[in-house]
Formats: structure tokens, sequence, C-alpha cells
DNA sequence: GTCTATAGGCAGATAGAC
DNA sequence: GTCTATCTGCCTATAGAC
């Protein structure tokens, strides 16, 4: 545990998520992922017997790994608004190669997608957007950031702006673009001097 | 013209508007097309010879209807403010039946689309921020909005939040969660009481 | 765990008759 | 304009050997 796991279950799941990132999970194969690890297909189905299980591991990790960002930030000493930052730090991360949020792209293909994935994909918004409120009433409660409406709602309007700004932002292929946009959606909606 | 084209190329366009809307661009085959239409697969490379020219004048279509609205809005006697909403209602018109704004869905394709389709994605956006930013430097120029940044960063803004407010009410597939964004948006960037 | 081999289906696309 | 027929290639997936 904490040692860096080669194996290939997870080089898979590297291999996966970009691809879903860049291409949607309609937008690549099995066969995708088997050329770029040189294995073949089938040694892949042994690992993730169908592209749906691949799919819910996929969100399982990710949501994961941003989990414990959110919590390493709860745990340090930033302050509401310092949060709200690292928070669209965090998605500027994922953008910088061009790559779409995991989950905001599945929402794309939401409607595509089998059941046990969309239950995963929906619980990564409502922990995001919980966390979000969290950070915004706290920042209330300390007079630290202003805003009109309930945290719940600001909330909302953050993801949301931020993985706007990252599907506009791909076309443009423009880190500073989505950078620019994240500075202001945190200073209209929860700052305002 | 003017007339009502029941002709087959508009009934294809309509039925993989929608498509595409719902599924992404890799999420529709000509078979579900024609299947819906009655007709065959060959007929529809008739009027459509590849995916890629069927993908553009899906493009151009939506474009012109989304300018010719924004025309009439320029035509009317709406005040600034008016104009930010009626842009917002727009976008909630297409979200009604849960379909994504066509070229948002297209972003998020975006590095799988051919060469053509990818202009005119990027066109769709640059005409909805100019739009957007001539609508807003009236409203600083009367006073009636007030806003922070240039107008262009904040119509990138506003694009950005509209189009992830679709994205992202998908999976709930909840209007009035959209709307309520929508308003938070308007509200957030560009009235600041 | 990974391979070869193979299945069955669907993708986008074309030729040529009507 | 629409059809039938057909092509080639890719897709997800499985059986069984090593």
């Amino acid at each position: 545990m904490g040692r860096m796991e080669g194996g290939t279950a997870t080089q898979v799941l590297d291999v996966a998520e970009r691809l879903v990132q860049e291409r949607g999970f309609n937008g690549f194969s099995y066969a995708d992922v088997s050329r770029e690890l040189g294995i073949t297909n089938a040694a892949l189905h042994y690992h993730f017997p169908g592209k749906a299980e691949l799919g819910e591991a996929l969100i399982e990790r990710y949501a994961a790994r941003f989990a414990e960002a959110l919590s390493a930030l709860d745990h340090s000493d930033a302050s509401p608004r310092d949060k709200l930052e690292a928070y669209a730090r965090l998605y500027a991360a994922v953008f910088r190669d061009n790559r779409m949020c995991l989950c905001g792209m599945l929402a794309a293909d939401y409607l595509t997608l089998p059941d046990p994935m969309r239950t995963r994909v929906v619980a990564f918004f409502d922990e995001n957007e919980a966390w979000l409120a969290r950070v915004l009433a706290a920042g209330r409660a300390d007079k630290t950031l202003r805003f009109h409406g309930s945290a719940r709602s600001v909330a909302r309007t953050l993801v949301s702006g931020l993985e706007g700004a990252m599907l506009v932002a791909r076309p443009y292929a423009d880190l500073e673009r989505f950078r620019a946009t994240a500075r202001l959606l945190i200073d209209g909606l929860a700052v305002e001097p």
C-alpha cells in the first residue's frame, strides 16, 4: 500500500481514463487500449469483463482521487476562498492536456451509459456540490465570502461553470481561457467586493 | 421559401440533430436515422455522402437558427438585461427534453471530429460570445448592467456557465436545476445590485 | 495472466437496378 | 430518390491452449 502499482489493471485504467476524457465513452474501444499497452484484446477482458465494468472502475477511481484531494484541503488551514481557488486548480490540472473532466464527459454521454455507471456519475456531482456548499457556508459564516442565494445553489453554479469552462475551452485548447473563466466565476459568484 | 419543407433531407437533419444532442456524434449511426425514417441506409447516403458532411450540415443549420434568434432580439426593444435572460431561455428550450446544446456536445466530441466540423463548432462559440459581449457592453454603457472585467471575458463566462449548466443538469433530467443556475449566473456575473 | 482463434454483430460506405 | 445487395473493417466478447 502506497507502493507504485505498475499492475496491468492499473495501466489499463490509466489508458482508458485518458481515452474517455479525450474521446468520450463511445469514442474509444478495447482495441485502442490493448494496442497501446501491447497486450491483446482478450487479456483486457480478463481484467475487466466488459466495457461497462471498466467504466464503473474508471469513475470509482476518479471520484476517490477527487475526494482525497478535497479531504486534504479540509485538513489544511486554507481559507474558504483559498479552497475555492484550489478547487478550480484541480479542474485546471485535469484540463492541462486537453482532457475533459471524466464525469463531465460522461454527463454528455449519459443517455448511452449503463445504469451502474449513471449512478456513479450522479454521486460524483452530488459529492462535489456538497463539499462546495460546506465551503461556501463556512465562508459566509465567517464573512470572508458573500453571495446571493443558498450555498447549495451557488455550489451547483460553480460546478456547472467549471465543467462548462472546460468543455468550451477544449476547441480552443487554451488553458488560459479556462483559468480566466474560473477566476471570474469565483469572483462573481462568491466574492463580490 | 418560407414554406414548410417536409423534404427527406430536412427530416434526416431533424432526426440526426436529436440523436447527436442526446447521444453524441459517436453515439449514433446512419442505421439509427434510416430506421426511424423508414428509409434505407443507402437513401441516406444519397442526401449526405458521409457522416462528416451530415455533421457539417447539422452545425450549419443549428448555428443559423441561433443567429436568427439573436438577430430577432437585436431588432426588438429588449433591454440588455432582458436580452441576457432571453438568451438563457434559448438554452432552456434546447434542454427541455434532455437534449444537450448541439455544439456543446460536439465540443465534448471535439477530438474525434473531422476538421470541417471543428471549424464550424469554433465559429458557433465565437459568434455567441461576440453577441453577448455587445449586449454586455451596451448594458455597461447605459448603466443597466454592472460587471468586473471585459465584456468579452464575461461573455465567455456566460457561455461556459450555460453550457455547463446544461451538461450537469442532464443526469438529473431537471429543467428547474438548469433554470436556477442560469438565473444565478446572470445575476452574479452581470447584475450585481 | 496472456495468448490464438474465432464468433456475431454493427459500423460507414458503394454499385447498380428501378 | 429509393431500393437490394454487398463489401470491408471494426466492435465487444468468448473458448480453450499455454
